[in-house]
DNA sequence: CGCAGGGTTGAAACCTCTCAAATAAAGTGG
DNA sequence: CCACTTTATTTGAGAGGTTTCAACCCTGCG
C-alpha cells in the first residue's frame, strides 16, 4: 500500500546476507530531493525553513529498493550512511549470544535508521525490511559537512538523535514496569498514532511484524503476545485476524495502557 | 570519596523542588576549563585534539555543587543546559502516573546529563544527585554555537548522543530478555567497568543507589534485587554488606551474565 | 530512646514461560 | 493442480520465576 506511490524506481538485485554491506558502497546513483518529498514533514527536513530545506537538496543521496527480509546493514558493518525510510517497515535488532535476536525498534516511512552507528563508527544493530521497502541512503559525511554550514540543520540532527533517546526512555519504562496487557496496549496505540501521522487509518491497520518480533520488542514470549491479543478481543477492545488489527474501543485500549504511565 | 578532590568550590544553597529550575538561570559564575580537567579523557573533550580542546575552553560554564537528593532539572523543565558530572553519582528518572518513578540511568563522573532535552526543548527526565556532587552546567546555546565552528566538536557531540542510544539499546536487551541474576550481573559488571575507568577498584566499590533504585532500573522489585545479591553471595561470586560490594569471582559473575548476551 | 528508612528473608499468589498440540496459511515440488 | 512441507498463530496445562505481603533486623537521627 505504501509502495504504490513510488513506482518509477530502478530495482536493485537481491543481495545475500554475507555481502549485504557491499550495497552500501555502491548505492544506485538515483538522485532525490528533500524539498519535494511527500515525507518532508516527518523526515529529516522536519522543522527546517525553506532555505535550509533547499540546502538539503544539495545532498547527493540515492534511493534504493529493499526486498522483504533483506538487511540494509548488519551489526558491526562500517557506518557510512544514515537511512531514511521512504516506504515500508523495518525492524532494528541486536544479536543475542544464543542466536536469537532482540528487536529494539520498528521504523516506518519518514523515520531514520542507523543513528546508532555514530558512536563507534560501526553499526550497533541490524536493520531488516519487514516488507518490500524503499529507503534514502544519506552519506553521513556529506550530511555533517552540510550541517557545518547551517546551525539549523545541526539542530535538526541533534533533535532527531535526542528524540531517539527519549523514545528509548519510554520503552525502558514499558519494559521495566508494565505487564503484558499494558505493553501490548502501548505498542498498538503507538502504531496507531504513527499510522495516523502518515495518513492511514488509526483504528485499522496491518501489522508488518510477527508475534515473535512484537514479543521480542515488548519483552514477552510470542505465545503471551497471542494470548494478550485474544484477551483484548474478548474484552471488545479490538478485532484481530492474524496481522490485521481493528481497534474498536480506542478509549478502552488507552485505559488499559494509561493505568500506569503518565 | 570522589568529592574529596574538589574541595574549593563555593557551595550553593539547597533549592526546594518547586523552584529548582531557577538555579539553572543563575548558575554560580565560576569558570572552569576543559583542557585542564582531570576528566577530559572521559567527558566532553574525549576524542578531541589539542586545538579543539582549547576551543572548548572558550565555553563559559559554571561549576555547581549539588546536595544529595537535590535535582538539577525536572521532567518538563525548559532545556537550556547540558550537565557534565564532575563528581558524585546521579540518577535519571521518569515519573509514572501512580507517583512511582522509573530509573532510566545512573551517571558517574565524566558522563553527561540532559541530552534528552533537545528533542522537545524540555527535559524528558529528572536528574537527582544520589550523593553530594558537583556538575558543570554547559549552556547548550553556547555549545552548539561553538560546534558550528568545529566539525570535530560537532562529531563529538553527535557521538555522545549516539553512545546514549547504544547504551539504551543494550538496556532494552537486558530488560527484554534476561532473568534476575543476569540483570544484576550485567549491572554490577557495568558499574565495575565504569569504576575502573575512573581509577577506582573494579572489584570493590560502594553503590550509591538503593535496592529500590537498582530494581527500578533493572525492571525488578527491590526484594528480588536483595535476594539476587544474597544468591550471588551464596554462590561465592561476591560479598555484600548493604551498599558495599566486593566482587570475589569476576569470571563467575561474567559467566552469570554472558549466558545470553553476545 | 523511639522512630523512620533501608535491607533481608519467608511463604503464598500470580503472571508469564515452557512444552505441547492443533489449525491455518503459504510455499515447494512432482 | 495437488500432496507435502514449512511457517505462523492460537490455545491448553503445568512449571517456574518474580511479585506481593509480611515480619524482622539494623542503622542513623531527632
Amino acid at each position: 500500500m505504501q509502495t504504490a506511490t513510488h513506482a518509477s524506481v530502478a530495482p536493485i538485485r537481491f543481495v545475500p546476507r554475507a555481502t549485504a554491506a557491499a550495497i552500501d558502497d555502491a548505492p544506485t546513483p538515483l538522485k532525490t530531493q528533500c524539498s519535494t518529498c511527500h515525507l518532508k514533514d516527518l523526515c529529516l527536513p522536519c522543522g527546517l525553513t525553506g532555505t535550509d530545506v533547499e540546502r538539503l537538496d544539495g545532498l547527493k543521496f540515492a534511493r534504493r529498493r529493499v526486498k522483504e527480509g533483506q538487511a540494509i546493514y548488519h551489526e558491526g558493518d562500517k557506518f557510512q550512511f544514515i537511512y531514511a525510510v521512504r516506504s515500508g517497515t523495518f525492524k532494528s535488532t541486536l544479536n543475542l549470544r544464543d542466536g536469537r535476536e532482540q528487536v529494539t525498534g520498528f521504523q516506518m516511512a519518514g523515520e531514520l535508521l542507523g543513528l546508532d552507528g555514530l558512536a563507534s563508527g560501526k553499526h550497533a544493530s541490524t536493520a531488516t525490511a519487514l516488507e518490500d521497502a524503499e529507503i534514502c541512503a544519506i552519506p553521513y559525511a556529506h550530511l555533517s559537512e552540510l550541517a557545518s554550514t547551517s546551525t539549523d540543520l545541526q539542530h535538526v540532527i541533534s533533535r532527531l538523535m535526542s528524540r531517539e533517546i527519549v523514545r528509548e526512555h519510554s520503552l525502558m519504562m514499558l519494559l521495566g514496569s508494565m505487564n503484558a496487557e499494558e505493553r501490548l496496549a502501548a505498542f498498538l496505540l503507538n502504531i496507531s498514532q504513527r499510522m495516523k501521522a502518515r495518513g492511514y487509518s488509526a483504528s485499522e491497520f496491518h501489522l508488518r511484524m510477527s508475534r515473535a518480533e512484537i514479543g521480542s520488542y515488548l519483552g514477552m514470549k510470542l505465545e503471551t503476545v497471542s494470548r494478550t491479543f485474544s484477551a483484548f478481543a474478548h474484552q471488545g477492545l479490538l478485532e484481530v485476524d492474524k496481522k490485521h488489527v481493528r481497534i474498536t474501543d480506542l478509549p478502552g485500549l488507552q485505559q488499559a495502557f494509561e493505568l500506569r504511565v503518565q
